[in-house]
DNA sequence: ACTATTCATGAGTTTTAGTCATGTAAATAA
DNA sequence: TTATTTACATGACTAAAACTCATGAATAGT
C-alpha cells in the first residue's frame, strides 16, 4: 500500500520545506540557490501530487495552510533523518572491511591461525588482524570483533558463546616412552614432568585418578608457555599434560603419544566473546564458521586410542 | 554542516534501497519497472557520490559490502518514514481546516457560543462545528477536537483539563421576590421550586444549610434542561438553583436576583476534553481562549452582594 | 562445449529541473 | 493619487538527469 505512493523527487520537497520556513519563495530560491520561478514551480508541482493547497497565497506573499504546515513539520525530520543517514554514509566510506581478532597466544599460532586460510577464502576481500590476549579485556575499546576466551563464562561487557571444553591429555614422545616403559597411570608419574605455570594444578588432578600415587608432582620442569611445554615434550624432556587443540599436529605425525586423559572438573571452557549487540557480517561470518571447526575437531578427538 | 551535503535523488536511493533488499539488480529493476541497466547505473552513481563500495561484485552477482549494508539498513526506514509523511499529507489533502467543539447544551447555548464571534476574529480562516453532548463519547470517533465537560474527572480516552468550578446559586425574579418577601434562606424554601431532573438533589443539598427547615424541598416544577428553567425563573415560575455561568445576561439585567450561593460539595467540574496527543494549533489556541475566558468572568462573580 | 544468466557500458531518447523574460497584483514610497 | 518596488505565476527554452536498447564480458549450470 504505501510502496505504490509515489514519493516526490528531493528537488521538490526540499524547495517546500525551506519556503515553508520562510513563508518566501523568493527567500527559499536564495537559500538553495535557485530562482524564484524554480521554486515557485516545485511547489506547485508538489501541490499537484499531494491534491491539496500547501501555501495560500495572500496578496504578494504566501502563507502555509493546515495541510501545508502539518507535512512541512513531517518533512523537517524526515529530511533531517535522511542526510544524517548520507553523511555518515559518506564519513564512513572510507573505511577498510576488516575483522579483528584475539585469542591466547599459543591457540591463536597453532590452532587458529593454521585455519584462517579457510575463512580467507570465504571473505577474499576482508582484511583480518590477530592479537594474541592472555585475559579479557575491553572488547569495544581495543576494536576486537571477536575474540576466543578461554576460562569461566564471565567476562564483563562481552557476550561470551561456549565454544568447546578443553581436552587434556596426557603426553609423552616415543623416544621417552621407550626408554621409560609406560603401562599404567602411575608409570606416567615416574617420568620427568613438564609443567604449565598458569596451570600448577594439572598434575595433582591427574595423580588423584592413580591409585597408591606417592610421587611428589611437583618436581619437574616449569614453563609459561604451552608451546614451550609442547617443544619440551616433543625433546624428550619429559611428559606433558596439554590441550589436545594445541597438539592435533604432533598427535597425527606421532611426535608426541597420548598416553592418558586428564579430568579436570573445573569449569573451564573455550569461549567465543564478543562486543555487546549486534555482530557486523564479517564478525557473524567468523562466528559461524569457527563453529563448524570446532565440531568438526570434537569428533576426532574422541576416537584415539591409547597406546596400551 | 549536515545542511551542506547534498541527498541523492530518490530514484537513486530507490534503486539501491531494493538492490539491496534483492542483492540483484535485475530483481530490483523488476520491482521498481525499470531496467537492469537503469539500477546498475543508479547504484554506481550511489557509489560515487558516497565515495565507497556499496556492492561487492562477485562472479555475475552481487553481494553488500559492510558499508552498503549499514546504508541499506538506514535508507529502508528512512524511506518508509518519507512514504509515511507523503501518503498522510495525500490523505490530508482533502481536509478542510475546521475545529470541532461539542458542550452540553444550555452551556454551549449560552455560554460558549455567544462568546465564539470574538474567537472567530483571531482565526477568519477557521471553521468551527459545535456539538450539543450530554455524556462524555469517543472523541477520536467523533472527530471532536475539544468538549466542554461538566462531571468528574473521568473521560476514558479523553485527557481531561480542569477549567472551573460550578458556581451555584439560588435565583428567582425580582417580581417572585417581590410578591414573597425573602429576608433569609428558610423563605427561599417557601417559595415555589423549579427542578432540574438530571440533578434532582440540588434543593435537599440546599436545604440542609437552612436551620429548621421542615419544608418537602421535592415539590415544584421539573425540567429537563437548564435553558426551560432559567425561561421558567424568569417568567416568576419559582425559585431555581442554576450555574452562574449560564445566567450572567440575566444576573447582569436583573431579570434574575442571586438570593444565596450552593454549595454542592461534589467532585464535579467543568473540564476541557481534549483527545489524546498533541493538539493540532487550532484546538490549542481554542484551549488558551477559552480559560482565559473562563478566568475573566471568575472575578466578577465573586463579588456579586446578596440583595438582602 | 554449449546455453542461460547477470552485471557493465556505449549510444541514444525521454523526462525533469531550472533559467530567462514577462505578466499580474500587492505593498510601499513620494 | 501616482510612481516604484516587490513577489508570485507562467510561457518558452536550455541543461541535466533518468532511462532504454543493444551489446560485451564473465559466471554458473547442464
Amino acid at each position: 500500500m504505501e510502496r505504490d505512493i509515489p514519493i516526490p523527487s528531493i528537488s521538490v520537497l526540499r524547495c517546500f520545506e525551506a519556503a515553508a520556513r520562510y513563508q518566501s519563495f523568493t527567500a527559499a530560491a536564495e537559500e538553495l540557490g535557485l530562482t524564484q520561478s524554480g521554486v515557485s514551480r516545485q511547489v506547485k508541482e508538489l501541490e499537484d501530487q499531494i491534491g491539496a493547497s500547501l501555501f495560500r497565497r495572500e496578496g504578494r506573499g504566501i502563507r502555509l495552510t493546515h495541510a501545508g504546515k502539518t507535512l512541512a513539520d513531517s518533512l523537517f525530520s524526515d529530511l533531517t533523518r535522511l542526510r544524517r543517514t548520507i553523511s555518515q554514509a559518506v564519513a564512513a566510506g572510507e573505511t577498510q572491511e576488516l575483522l579483528s581478532l584475539a585469542a591466547l597466544p599459543t591457540f591463536a599460532t597453532r590452532w587458529l591461525v593454521p585455519r584462517l586460510k579457510d575463512f580467507k577464502i570465504r571473505r577474499p576481500n576482508l582484511d583480518l588482524m590477530v592479537y594474541s590476549r592472555a585475559e579479557p579485556f575491553d572488547l569495544v575499546e581495543q576494536g576486537i570483533d571477536v575474540a576466543i576466551h578461554f576460562g569461566t563464562n564471565d567476562w564483563p561487557g562481552a557476550k561470551l558463546t561456549p565454544l568447546c571444553p578443553e581436552d587434556l591429555v596426557v603426553v609423552a614422545s616415543p623416544a621417552l616412552v621407550e626408554e621409560n616403559p609406560v603401562s599404567c597411570n602411575a608409570d606416567i608419574l615416574n617420568l620427568p614432568l613438564l609443567h604449565m605455570t598458569s596451570r600448577p594444578h594439572l598434575w595433582k588432578v591427574f595423580q588423584k585418578n592413580v591409585p597408591d600415587a606417592t610421587t611428589h608432582v611437583q618436581k619437574g620442569s616449569y614453563f609459561d608457555q604451552f608451546s614451550m611445554i609442547i617443544t619440551a615434550a616433543v625433546s624428550s624432556l619429559g611428559a606433558a599434560i596439554l590441550p589436545t587443540y594445541l597438539i592435533e599436529v604432533e598427535l597425527a605425525s606421532g611426535s608426541l603419544i597420548d598416553l592418558a586423559t586428564v579430568e579436570e572438573g573445573s569449569d573451564h571452557n573455550y569461549y567465543i566473546a564478543t562486543p555487546p549487540g549486534e555482530l557486523s557480517p564479517p564478525a557473524a561470518e567468523f562466528v559461524s564458521w569457527i563453529r563448524k571447526q570446532v565440531s568438526r575437531r570434537v569428533g576426532q578427538g574422541a576416537k584415539t586410542p591409547k597406546p596400551w
